[in-house]
RNA sequence: GCGAGCGUAGCUCAGUCUGGUAGAGCGUCACCUUGCCAAGGUGAAUGUCGAGGGUUCGAAUCCCUUCGCUCGCUCCA
């Protein structure tokens, strides 16, 4: 399995892509739009099933995650308070010397490319005065418009889950932990949309947000913090006791469990990379962030020549950051209030309770000094929060795993995508274009055909077989041309079996054949015979 | 947004330098053939050569503008 270079392998992918209706440009026939991709049929498909198998996963077959479909244009306010709107806007100022861009406000910071001892304020390149990227797609509300009236697409939709927090808490009858979870369109006005739909202006995310008990809470009502060689155990721990989790025992957990998604449609673990962020590279609000890069064809090589990977999904822990910000924005509260706490507390310690009150204290000083609350008023806010905790009452923490559904059903086809050697009728070798998707989020399941078209008992048989399989499963059903024309068209399609009705079927070789199918898998070409009774059980059982 | 390269049929590409009015392979469709792994037969459709403008008797070819793609700066689910 000769490997093409890795340009070559991706260009492939493309113009598959394009030819079997997986991605298609958008507004193609008007010379497309820059950054924006349109799902053609099994493309529609693939990524249908990736959303839905996320959900399923995520949602329903969990006690501890509710869901939510927020709308896409929210108040403005809340890209104030999530810091979007600050952030999200870097002035650039490029030179026209040297054809660098610099941030604006580092341009003191960064040494000349054509002139290091010098730094780029200082240098003689002739540059451009400061210009706002706004990362948001701006629209306006109502028939005015005016600043007033100015609202965002979201950049993201976890922001929606903190401002739907507490509806979600009273009508759910969850507690904390749990979960939220939510899949939905975002945009970001990307500079340079790259490398076919990996950076879109347009696309979709999955996201959960995990609230859970702050440590000093955790503490309190479990006597201690899971350590690190319980943290090692989280992979096998749904169901187990989690009260002594903190959130290093939870982030790690969300860790695992969203590797192992990744390996249950058929990511291997050693195209994945799992990259924690280094303490410099952490957004302001995170305690940590894992990345889980895939090793796409066209990402960048290490010094060892190995793929580095590009994100599919990050994990952070933001700590109570983002309920924080949008309680001091909007002036309501986002505490709940924890009845196994307010039993705990009393039967602590006096000592302890002293001790987890300073940290809780000192950690929630630390967040309002930093977000510049005035010194005075910090301490008196962080007080409160402090007395709040030993009645029970705290913000929760969160843990966020948030994947791309694009990225990830761009990163499926690049790893299902293989070109093999099979021989054609003369045993003569040629090259076999298969995506190896797994079946679980294949677009089409099934194939089923008559073997030969001219023979009406075949065509007949075949479109029963046809018919009891719709209901439950995608199915194709072709009889045009050369049966291996059929399956080749399937495997560069990526279906993962075939179903053939031949002369046996109709009892042609005696009675103990008749009623039976040929089952073909993709990946092997190896055939089985089974009886059209435990077809549909035996197919379900294979893409489930 | 800036710099470099590119844009011809559904896909991959030839033709562009040296203007004369568009081709190949694969694919698609129909019919025939078919006895389990695509390239048997016959026939068919498809391009205002990315778009717009200019030069010219004549532009896929030269010039300008614009849109899109690829790479770099920047950003990131």
């Amino acid at each position: 399995m000769a490997e093409a270079n890795t340009g070559d392998r991706m260009e492939k992918i493309v113009s598959l892509c394009k030819r079997r209706g997986f991605i298609f440009q958008s507004s193609e026939i008007y010379g497309g739009i820059n950054g924006f991709w349109d799902y053609g049929p099994l493309g529609t498909e693939l990524k249908r099933n990736i959303r839905d198998y996320w959900w399923h996963t995520m949602t329903r077959q969990r006690e501890d995650v509710a869901g939510l479909d927020a709308t896409i244009i929210m108040h403005p306010q809340i890209w104030k308070a999530s810091g979007h709107v600050d952030t999200f806007s870097d002035p650039m100022v490029d030179c026209k010397t040297c054809k660098g861009r610099f941030r604006a406000d580092q341009t003191a910071e960064i040494p000349c490319p054509q002139k290091p001892s010098k730094m780029v304020s200082a240098c003689h390149g002739e540059k451009t005065a400061p210009r706002a990227f706004n990362l948001m797609f701006q629209t306006c509300v109502g028939p005015v418009q005016d600043d007033s009236a100015i609202a965002y697409l979201r950049p993201e939709t976890a922001q929606a889950i903190f401002a739907q927090f507490k509806n979600i808490l009273e009508t759910s009858r969850q507690k904390v932990p749990f979960g939220i979870a939510q899949v939905g369109k975002a945009f970001r006005n990307e500079v340079t949309p790259r490398n076919f739909t990996f950076r879109s202006r347009e696309f979709e995310q999955m996201e959960l947000e995990f609230f859970i008990r702050p440590d000093e809470a955790v503490e309190a009502i479990a006597g201690h913090l899971a350590s690190a060689a319980d943290i090692g155990q989280c992979q096998t721990a749904l169901g187990n006791d989690q009260t002594d989790w903190g959130w290093e025992a939870w982030h790690k957990y969300w860790v695992e469990e969203r590797i192992r998604f990744y390996e249950s449609i058929g990511l291997p673990r050693q195209t994945l990379v799992e990259y924690w962020q280094k303490p410099e590279e952490l957004a302001h609000y995170a305690r940590a962030t894992v990345d889980i890069l895939y090793k796409f064809p066209f990402s960048k090589r290490d010094a060892q020549g190995e793929l580095m990977g590009e994100e599919l999904e990050g994990i952070a822990a933001r700590s109570d950051f983002d309920l924080s910000q949008h309680q001091r924005s909007s002036g309501k509260s986002m505490t709940v209030f924890d009845e196994e706490l307010k039993a705990a507390w009393p039967k602590l310690e006096p000592a302890k309770q002293a001790e987890l009150k300073e940290r809780y204290y000192q950690n929630r000083l630390q967040y309002l000094s930093k977000t510049g609350e005035a010194p005075d008023k910090a301490e008196k806010l962080a007080r409160e929060d402090a007395e709040a905790l030993t009645k029970g009452y705290y913000l929760p923490h969160v843990i966020e795993p948030s994947a791309g559904a694009d990225r990830l059903a761009l990163a499926l086809i690049c790893n299902a995508y293989s070109e093999d050697q099979a021989p054609d009728e003369k045993g003569k070798l040629e090259t076999r274009v298969v995506l190896r998707f797994h079946p679980r989020i294949a677009p089409i399941k099934v194939a089923v055909f008559p073997l030969l078209k001219n023979k009406p008992e075949l065509v007949k048989k075949a479109r029963e077989v046809r018919d009891l399989l719709r209901p439950w499963m995608n199915v194709f059903y072709d009889e045009a041309g050369a049966i291996g024309r059929r399956y080749r068209r399937q495997d560069e399609i990526g279906t993962p079996f075939g179903v053939t009705i031949d002369f046996d079927t109709l009892g042609e070789k005696g009675p103990e054949l008749k009623d039976t199918v040929t089952l073909r898998d993709r990946d092997t070409m190896q055939q089985e015979r089974v009886k059209i009774s435990e077809l549909l059980p035996l197919l379900l059982g294979r893409i489930r």
